[in-house]
Formats: C-alpha cells, structure tokens, sequence
RNA sequence: GCUUCCAUAGCUCAGUUGGAUAGAGCACUGGUUUCCUAAACCAGGGGUCGCAGGUUCGAGCCCUGCUGGGAGCGCCA
C-alpha cells in the first residue's frame, strides 16, 4: 500500500528533497524513515488510515540542547489530532518499530510533550565529509535549474546623481537576494529601472544649466530645488569644453533635451562604474523612457479609461472625505489634478484614488510605474521581487491596485522593503544633505571600511528592521568586527591543509579516506560540525524562499565557531595533525569539508574567503 | 488621522515560518599560548520577549486592542 500523503511531507525546513536541489543528507534519510515507518504502522493497524491523509509539516532539526540527541522531530505531536491518540503513544509506537534497513537512527526515545529525539549512525554524519568534498564548488548548491524563473528589480536609484549611502543596503541586499536564488536554482534576471524622463530629470538639466552659466561667468542663482553638487560643475564644465557657450543664447526648448541628456548618461555611468566596483552585476536596464516611446504608458492608460478603472474629474473620489494633515502638500497639489484622468486604485485596497494622467493628456509617473510592473508581469516570470527603501513603501499599494485594476495578477510580485540605516561615527550620527551637496558615496564607504566588511555589516541584519551601521566599528580590524571573525577562520583551515602539506602528509580533498577510515573522528565537536555542515542546503534553501540574506551569514559565524572552539580546545591534545596519520587525514578532511562550506556560503553572499589574514599588529611585509 | 516596519540581556541584533530550560556578538569580570594563526578559545553575571486580552496540547512567533519609535501619506521618485 503506497502512503501518498506522507510520501510528499512537507518540511519545515523547507527544500523539497525530490526536485534535485541541494539536500541535507541526514534530515532527507531520516525523514524517509519516518514516512516509512508510519506507512508500516498504518498498514499493520496500529495507526488509523487518517493519518495517511494528514500530510502533516513535520520538521526534522537540530535541536537547540545536546541532551535530545542529533536531531528532534516533532510528528508525533503533529498527528495526534488526525490518529486520535495521544503524541506520546504515537511517538512510542514510531520508536519501537523504525523501518530502518540501513540503521541510520542507533538510539531514539520519546521526551517532553511527545517529541522524538534521534541519535544517528556516526557512519551516516561522516558521509557528509565525501558529499562536501566530492562536490566542491558546488556543495549545498542547487544541483539543477528548478525551472522557476526570477525578476530582482533593485538599486534603480534616480540618474541625477552618484550612488550614495542611502542606496547601498538596497544594493548589497539586492544582490545578495539574487545570489541566494541562483544558488537555490533559480534563474535570475538582475534587473535595474532607470527613471530617465519625468520631473527629477528636468532638475537635473536645469541644474547643470545653471552651473553652465556660472562657468561662462553669468551671475544666476540655483533654483531652490536645484542639485548643487560638485558632480554637476564637472558635467556643466565638461559641455563647456565640448560646446563652448553655443547653449548660452539659446532657448530652454532647445537646451534643455541636451542638458538632461548629457546629465542622465554621465550619472548612469557613474552609477554603473559604482556599482561595478562593488561587484554588483546587472542583466538589464530598463529605461522608462522606453516605456512612453513604445507606447504602452499611453496604452495602459487607454486600456484604464475604456474598461471604465479610470474617470476624469476635478479630484479623485473620496478625497475630500480623507483626513489630511494641515501640512499635507497633497493639498498643495490638489487644485492642479484638475480636470486629471484618475484611477480607481481605491476599489482595490488604496487609498485614494490616483492620478494618472494629467488635464493636458501628459501621463504622471505611476502610469509608467504600472506600465513597467505591468511589462514585467508579462515577461512571464515565476516571481518577482521589487528591493524597495522604506521610503517607498507608499507606492506598494498602488502599485498592486493599478495591477489589478489592469485585470493583472500581482500575487508573484513581492516587496522587499528595506529599512533606513543610520550611519554612526563617533557615537553620532552622520547626516547628509543632499540639498547642501554633501554627499557620501559608496564608493567612499568601500574605499573605508573595504568591500567585505560592507557587504557583510548591510547583509548582517534582517533588511526589514532598521539598524545603525557604526563606522568606527567596521574600521576597527580587531575581534569586535564580525566579518574578520569569520575570514580569520577560513584562513585559518587553509593554514592546516599548508602546515599537512608542508609536513609531506599526504591529503589530497579531491580524494578523501573511504568513510570506514574517517572513523576517528568521535569527538563532539567534529560530529556538531558535521551536522551544522549538512545543515547548509536547508539553510540556503529557506534564505532564498524568504529572501533573507542575513540567515546565511548567522550560517558562517555560527560554523566557524564550532570550528574555532574545536580548533582552541584540542590543541593541545588532539591536535589535527599529529603522528596518528589515519587520522590526521581524517581531521584534515573535516577542516577540508569546512573550509569548502565556508567558502560556498561567503561565495553566494559575495564576500571574499581569504587564504591569509595580515595580523593587524604584524608589521607589514610590503614595506 | 491613515498605511507600513519595528519593540527580545546594559548596547547592536538572531530566534530555522507554533515546539522542550529564549540565543549570539559587543561591553563587564576572571582565566587560556614552550603547542597546527590569541583577529582565537573557556568560564561567569545579566531577561516580566513593550503592555493587556484571545486562539491551543503548547505563543517571542498567530489574532484583537493599547503604548512607544522609524518611514510614508505630491503631478517628486
């Protein structure tokens, strides 16, 4: 008889163990054991067909206190409603009759409230050692496309200026999110919206304008909204050099395209060599401008008023009905949506209802915003992920009403609104004003603090909750900065596998003892690793389903940490390479395997895995 | 006022989608190197998980209300 239900568990852990993606080893034997035991139990009667149909999530983890054993699961608690019995009776029926060929679990009891605390074949933890190094490069990685395919929109900061604070956690996030997906199979497209037409442009070009002015001499002053940063005398001054004062007596018509022009593509190129340069790949740039000259604005706008979403009026419906602050510049703004097309967003969980093109039939930024989301749905992606700074988060229902009232479906399009960061010197916070032009660019931060310690101080925390980035901290190359933590630990495994080399012991990763010889290794601390390293495909996994970057750096510290408390403890005594040369090769595949995992985990998060660290008091050797 | 994110140790934050006695780093106190990298390790103190209800075998996690903070509430993007 053929269980389908617990056949297909879902587990928590998440990674579904028959799709070719990378799996933990250990939790996907011990799962088919479960699933075969209550099969057999259900066929001898002695639990009822209802649980077949349960399908319950159980989960197989590590748990958090050692005296429960290797792993934990919780099923039994879990099929107590459906079998009608008590979570303990079923957990003590599951212990007393594992069908188990191969005796993966050598010990199990029932505790607590109904849990199944399992103790594993050490024979079974040492095969993670050959399926580490046997796959290299590759280990925890998905094995093969999942055939899901992904949109990550992020950074698509404005092109009037260069890249700066504000945008580098939705940067590094951004990245790091897609990083995660490619390595849990998914095929990513990175993609970047340039918001090269529209108001903030025209600013730009005005601004440049200005500054052309001044350097041919002219008195004029900077429009108050006006970007007066130096970056824009040097573009004002490069089109001096090119054009002399050909712009001075012409008309805003006529100077006004080529200033935006000028000043969109010498922002673009900064923002593409910034990016470069912190190692922020992109697929595609999609222009939005792009947008209004195919003509899907004004199609989609179109497509609104003749399905009836959309209606012309002095102002949207209901909002006069909406308290305002007295400070609100919606009612600034309000006797100029007169006689604007408005969109009904509201009957789909807005607001208000929005304007999306203007009384004298130019459309507003959100019709080439839902143009875009629309064009992207259209794409045909499996999921989309938009990196928003939490600045933006206004824009996620609208944007999500214009889709439906489009007649869309926006259930594949995800938020992920990253929050504010402060930056700390000093114990006091930096600020800038863009107004005044002071700007600090990532450029300046990675030139600082360096490009690891960047990315991994932004991708440390969860993007939804605020932080405050202190800069004296990251600065300071001692033990209180968490990213040397982790790299002075890979370098330190490299540094064994040299000293093995060295001393002519001969190891070779690419092929290890056979598992019968990795016996030696019984020491507490080398199985907690052996099981944290089997641990890393599930990890990865759930990171890449939540989007969640932050949960594979915990993965690293948490890791080199076994490693470094095994490595303090035992060198005095067990030392990994000593006279016993069976298991010197034994503890130097461990350190291998580790060494490998590390290096896979920091490689999806794009930070660095060196072979050395220059102690920070050692004189330096270049001089 | 509305939307949204957040509130966990002195500080900065995790908490594996509802599991067992809530964790880590920093800071503080004490200890560890004739020995494979001390940028490391070990030990110790430190908690009403903002408050109050609710859901159930079980809640830091889910629901409701409240308090406090960030962000947003424009034809700017």
């Amino acid at each position: 008889m053929e269980l389908r239900a617990v056949s297909r568990p879902h587990i928590s852990l998440l990674g579904d163990t028959r799709r070719g993606w990378g799996e933990n080893p250990m939790r996907a034997q011990i799962v088919d054991i479960i699933n075969k035991t209550l099969s057999s139990l259900v066929a001898k009667g002695e639990l009822p067909e209802a649980v077949s149909e349960a399908n319950p999530p159980f989960t197989v983890e590590l748990p958090k206190n050692k005296d429960h054993g290797d792993y934990a699961t919780n099923v039994a608690m879990l099929l107590a409603k459906p079998a009608k019995k008590a979570p303990r009776a079923i957990a003590e029926l599951l212990v007393a009759n594992w069908v188990d060929p191969d005796q993966i679990i050598v010990q199990s009891e029932v505790a607590g409230p109904g849990f199944i605390n399992l103790r594993v074949n050490p024979h079974a933890l040492l095969q993670i050692i050959h399926q580490v190094l046997g796959e290299g490069d590759a280990y925890g990685l998905a094995k093969e496309s999942n055939g899901e395919k992904v949109l990550v929109e992020f950074v698509s900061a404005n092109p009037t200026g260069p890249l700066h604070l504000g945008h580098a956690r939705g940067a590094f996030t951004g990245d790091a999110v897609a990083r995660l997906l490619e390595a849990a199979g998914y095929e990513v497209t990175r993609e970047f919206y340039i918001n090269d037409t529209g108001n903030q442009v025209l600013v730009l070009g005005r601004s440049i304008y200005a500054r052309y002015q001044q350097a041919h001499g002219h008195d004029v002053e900077l429009a108050k909204d006006a970007y007066p940063a130096e970056y824009v005398k040097n573009i004002a001054t490069s089109i001096q050099d090119q054009d002399g004062d050909k712009w001075l007596s012409a008309s805003e018509e006529q100077w006004l395209p080529y200033f935006v022009q000028k000043g969109v593509q010498t922002n673009l190129a900064q923002i593409k060599k910034d990016l470069e340069n912190i190692n922020i790949p992109f697929d595609s740039w999609f222009s939005e401008q792009s947008l209004h000259e195919s003509g899907k604005v004004a199609g989609l706008i179109e497509a609104y008023a003749s399905s009836g979403m959309a209606y012309r009026a002095e102002k949207p419906r209901g909002a006069e009905e909406r308290v305002r602050r007295e400070d609100s510049k919606a009612a600034q703004y309000q006797d100029q949506q007169a006689g604007g097309l408005f969109l009904e967003t509201s009957r789909f969980g807005d607001d208000e209802d929005r304007i999306i093109q203007r009384a004298n039939g130019t459309p507003v930024y959100l019709a080439a915003d839902l143009a875009y989301h629309i064009d992207k749905i259209e794409r045909g992606f499996h999921r989309m992920i938009d990196v928003f700074g939490a600045d933006h988060g206004g824009h996620v229902p609208r944007i999500k009403a214009g889709i439906q009232a489009a007649g869309k479906d926006h259930s594949d399009l995800e938020f992920l609104l990253v929050q504010m960061v402060r930056l700390m010197r000093n114990g006091q916070e930096l600020r800038f004003s863009k107004r005044a032009g002071q700007i600090y660019g990532i450029d300046e931060l990675v030139d600082e603090i360096g490009p690891d310690a960047a990315r991994f101080i932004f991708l440390m925390r969860s993007a939804n909750t605020q932080f405050d980035f202190d800069l004296d901290l990251a600065l300071r190359q001692s033990n209180d900065n968490p990213v040397f933590y982790v790299q002075y630990g890979h370098a330190r495994t490299t540094t064994l596998l040299r000293r093995a080399a060295e001393a002519s012991i001969p190891f070779d990763p690419k092929s290890p003892p056979a598992v019968a010889d990795l016996e030696g290794l019984r020491l507490p601390e080398e199985r907690d690793m052996l099981k944290k390293m089997a641990a890393f495909s599930d990890i990865l996994q759930g990171a890449a389903k939540a989007s969640e970057p932050h949960r594979l750096i915990y993965f690293c510290q948490e890791l080199i940490a076994l490693f470094h408390g095994y490595f303090s403890k035992y060198r005095a005594t067990e030392r990994v390479i000593s006279d016993d040369i069976p298991l010197t090769l034994a503890r130097l595949s461990l350190v291998a395997s580790v060494k490998q995992t590390l290096k896979n985990a920091l490689n999806i998060l794009g930070i660095s895995a060196p072979d050395h660290m220059q102690a920070p008091d050692a004189p330096s050797e270049d001089e």
